[in-house]
DNA sequence: ATCAAATGTGCAAACGTTGGCATAAAGAAA
DNA sequence: TTTCTTTATGCCAACGTTTGCACATTTGAT
């Protein structure tokens, strides 16, 4: 329990200034090299540890950068948050991690939160029901950067690292297509955000390209949990005509929505094919195997926060890609082989 | 970007000292109520912002907690956290959260970054190697109080927070015995931490109370991934006699292991039995559904955190339990049914 | 009217680090 | 030797909050 040691105390026993200690201690070139062993050294023999409260204080800035993000347990975003912990671990940045748990209540409180530990740049990935940024403002007129990843929202100061989410959808819908299926349904999540809003629209283009209709009854919008699978899949079983192909916005809904199906005797991808969304590791212990769309998580995570540590340093103010697009990919399994067993009977 | 308001901006504009405006912001007693109301509502018009920096520094505390775990993306550490985030939130604590990715030397790291950020208790899950803790030393020579969850390790200072891992083995081994299984495989975690060992000692002992002997050529012992679930299925299908139950140490080994024993065309639980551990939202996916161990990650993270802060706030240095036992429970689902299918035949 | 107690507020120092500026010492050029 | 650089170090104030102690004012009791 013994003080804490400070460079003071540091320099007291080389007999030299604190001024002197700062600085060789953080390699300022002004201090010799022999200096600045004995200082080093010194430091080490009496177990001093840096104060970065003090270093906070003096510096106005907390080398500190927060995340808030909707969940923590998805595949994705543990990706996602070790990519960001790698790149800002070795610029020498801590991160504050907070949920949203979906909740926009919830977001604004981490908001403030993270406001109040003054970090010095914010990595978002916003819950599925905020409709405004508004609660950024305070971030954004004080110049400390927001960077937005996945679900994003377009602000002019506010780069968006995204993947073609328009783009896959169209994919996907477009694959159920190519396997034979012709009354393709959507199973989407909340239309507020662009993100599902953009798979949505991607599927859509794809229906009208193929000559085939979007109607509201092949439609389900729903929080995409696991259990709406089941719901979904209880909907479908009601239905006069069913679908013979379903893209579901992401995996958990879509595994639900499988099992129960399977559970009342449909044949999968026979009857009715699947795709996902995500690459959940679920998707390879379903049975078939879901057909889904994979993306970069840890990438995309490296990429946010390499992005916010160059806003940081290079004010470039305006100098950087309002969007980044990853890429994403088709895992084509079982779940989607519609026309190879089609092509069997 | 206008300059940052400070209590002494507050003072001014009140004819106040600061110190009366750090008070009234405190709620300090001696306060008058209507001085605090003027206090109170200037410093909300002025748009100040607390700066816990020159907080910290004055009061030499953080506020803030660190937790380390082996991973954040299970079902149980994101619960085990969301509680832990909880209680803490509640009593003003910030938490840093930061994984050792299950490698002795990346803990080490981890370790001194939140050693360095000053925190002030820490909350540990250990990694399935660390046979020392030796390096937590430094947090409790200086009375920084340090509690051990899931993953413990026993120290007269620290308090663990734990399920009873001996006795949740012995029942898995139980179970699949009084469903009829005779030679009972287990695949084990890392025996160096005392969790896979004593899930492994309750195993044992559950055989020899039931006549039956633990062999070695009935073990096999890995990191419990997906992966390895699958090698474990390589080696049992080259085994002369195969077991007729399988009790695995958690559920994504599980997993692996009867998905390649399918492909292989083994049947499940008739031919051989599974239970796992964990209850992983995978085990409802699997099928037949995997019979697991479930127990509760969010009480576990409450948990935690109260005795940390209580331990923070009341110094009784040794007046608390050593260890902590958390009810665990079996789910008995499909995997094992093997008595069931017996009596069928 | 006098004194004691209670109430409300201010003063000033401390927390540990940092960086502009000043200065001392040593070497180089005249 | 004198003057000018260069190099290495020290001085000092500032960052914003907190708190022990002192002080002033008010209240109530005698």
């Amino acid at each position: 329990m013994g003080k804490e040691i400070t460079i003071y105390d540091i320099a007291t026993k080389l007999n030299l200034s604190a001024a002197t200690v700062s600085r060789g201690l953080k390699g300022h070139p002004s201090i010799s090299a022999s200096t600045r062993k004995r200082i080093v050294d010194t430091a080490r023999e009496l177990g001093y540890r840096f104060n970065s409260f003090a270093s906070n204080l003096r510096l106005q800035r907390t080398n500190t950068i927060g995340i808030i993000v909707p969940r923590l347990n998805s595949n994705f975003m543990s990706d996602a948050i070790a990519g960001m912990e790698k790149v800002a671990n070795k610029a020498g940045y801590k991160i504050i991690i907070s949920q949203s748990l979906e909740s926009t209540i919830k977001e604004t409180e981490n908001i403030s939160t993270l406001f109040n530990a003054r970090v010095d740049g914010l990595l978002v990935s916003l819950a599925s029901d905020t409709s405004s940024i508004s609660e950024f403002e305070q971030f954004i007129n004080r110049n400390i950067p927001v960077v937005f990843f996945d679900r994003v929202f377009n602000h002019p100061k506010c780069p968006n690292i995204v993947i073609d989410n328009y783009r896959a959808g169209y994919e996907a819908a477009d694959h159920l297509f190519q396997k034979g299926c012709r009354r393709i349904m959507h199973i989407g999540g909340n239309q507020t955000g662009k993100v599902y809003r953009e798979r949505f629209e991607g599927y859509q283009k794809a229906l009208r390209d193929h000559g085939l209709i979007a109607s509201e009854d092949l439609l389900i919008i729903s929080q995409l949990s696991f259990e709406e699978g089941t719901s979904a899949a209880v909907q479908i079983l009601a239905m006069n005509e069913k679908p013979d192909g379903v893209f579901v916005a992401n995996d958990a809904c879509a595994i639900g929505c499988m099992l129960e199906l399977k559970k009342h005797g449909v044949k999968i991808p026979e009857e009715i094919a699947f795709v996902g969304f995500n690459n959940d590791p679920m998707a390879l212990v379903i049975e078939p195997n879901l057909t889904t769309i994979d993306y970069p998580g840890e990438e995309m995570g490296e990429l946010g926060a390499t992005l916010l540590l160059s806003l940081l340093n290079n004010n470039n103010d305006d100098n950087f890609e309002q969007t980044l697009l990853l890429p994403h990919k088709l895992m084509d399994r079982q779940s989607s082989q519609k026309a190879a067993s089609l092509e069997i009977k």
